[in-house]
DNA sequence: GTCTATACTTCGATAGAC
DNA sequence: GTCTATCGAAGTATAGAC
């Protein structure tokens, strides 16, 4: 599938604010997302951004350069997004999201971060960044609150960071044996965290 | 990166059991696992095996097809390892293995899984009988120790067998921030387990 | 900043000989 | 069962005109 993977040419480049570069990665985005980042290429970005395919390569160099753009683009996003929300109120709800809206996306990116360095470094950047906003968001709550963890928040954040993702991507493959299960399992952690700020201590509750 | 997608002919097949078509899955597997899914090509293929381009299709039509025979092919290895190590023991212990191992072949199918719906019906069936056989295996588990779980098997299960994943993926990315601090805690779930039956109780030990 | 033109490579897939 | 030959199309990327 790679024709000629040249080196990433110098000759000339696009400005970082141009209009045009803005577009494209807002259309790579949304073709990886709904078709994968194999059907991203430069041919189809320039007809749908009604250009020449060079043009593509005036602005990116190659098409990896393309994706961390997009990652930064959709890092610099949510980011935004997570200071907001952590803002107020339990951060753990914030998080807690097993809706399969943006697993297309995220397994993308997580398989082209296992293989590209470049695109690594990026994605392990905001990865980083992210699991930090919501650690000091956990550790916030609870100073509020006068509780110390029997847990450190770092974990009871990569836990709940952790099985959202693994529930949607479940979903998105049409998987749900036991999610009804799961969710209000974890439910029952959030609660009880809610209540006494201690994890896991399991209000599960059986039947609905 | 698709130069022509024709519909799978029919015009004449190799047999299942052919020896060559066997390596193909093999081959074809290690490539996914160690360059991701688009560098699968029956160009790339042939070469590997000594043989001519058109031979791959000549076993498996498309490529698509190709992908769905690994599946099947990874699917029951895995399901014959899984039957023999659940056997015996806590069944958490065999399902809980955040190595990063096989994460890159775990995600690539898993991208791959949710879009194309031949690829999904595959993944599907084996996810499906892997947690059952998890879940069954659980339940036999605490009958023989006379216990009934707060929790139902199902979500004890699909939170391990969730969080493994997650895990790996993140380190196969390069992050590890707060991954022995989870690991601990699923750990101490685990012990928990195995000591009354119950789930989860957080005996988590802070500080190694 | 964007284009045309072009070089070169690779792809998936089929037909039909051997 | 495997091959050669071939089709048609798409890919990345560069050079240089405008």
């Amino acid at each position: 599938m790679q024709p000629k993977r040249n080196v990433a040419s110098t000759y000339r480049k696009g400005a970082q604010n141009s209009e045009v570069r803005q577009r494209l990665i807002e259309i790579a985005r949304q073709i990886i997302q709904e078709e994968g980042c194999s059907a991203v290429t430069a041919g189809r970005l320039a007809k749908e951004v009604g250009l020449g395919r060079p043009t593509v390569h005036y602005y990116f160099g190659t098409i990896e350069e393309l994706f961390v753009a997009v990652i930064r683009h959709q890092g610099e996003e949510v980011r935004a997004w997570l200071a907001e929300a952590l803002k107020t109120g339990n951060p753990l709800r914030v998080i807690w999201n097993p809706s399969q809206e943006l697993a297309p996306l995220t397994f993308e990116l997580i398989a082209m971060a296992i293989r590209s360095d470049a695109i690594q470094a990026e994605t392990r950047r905001y990865t980083e960044l992210f699991r930090d906003m919501l650690t000091a968001a956990i550790e916030r709550y609870l100073a509020e609150r006068n509780v110390r963890s029997n847990v450190p928040p770092v974990a009871i954040g990569l836990v709940v960071q952790g099985l959202s993702p693994a529930l949607a991507g479940d979903s998105a493959c049409g998987v749900s044996v036991g999610h009804k299960e799961a969710e209000l399992l974890v439910q029952g952690w959030i609660s009880t965290f809610e209540q006494s700020g201690q994890w896991p201590e399991g209000e599960f509750k059986r039947d609905q």
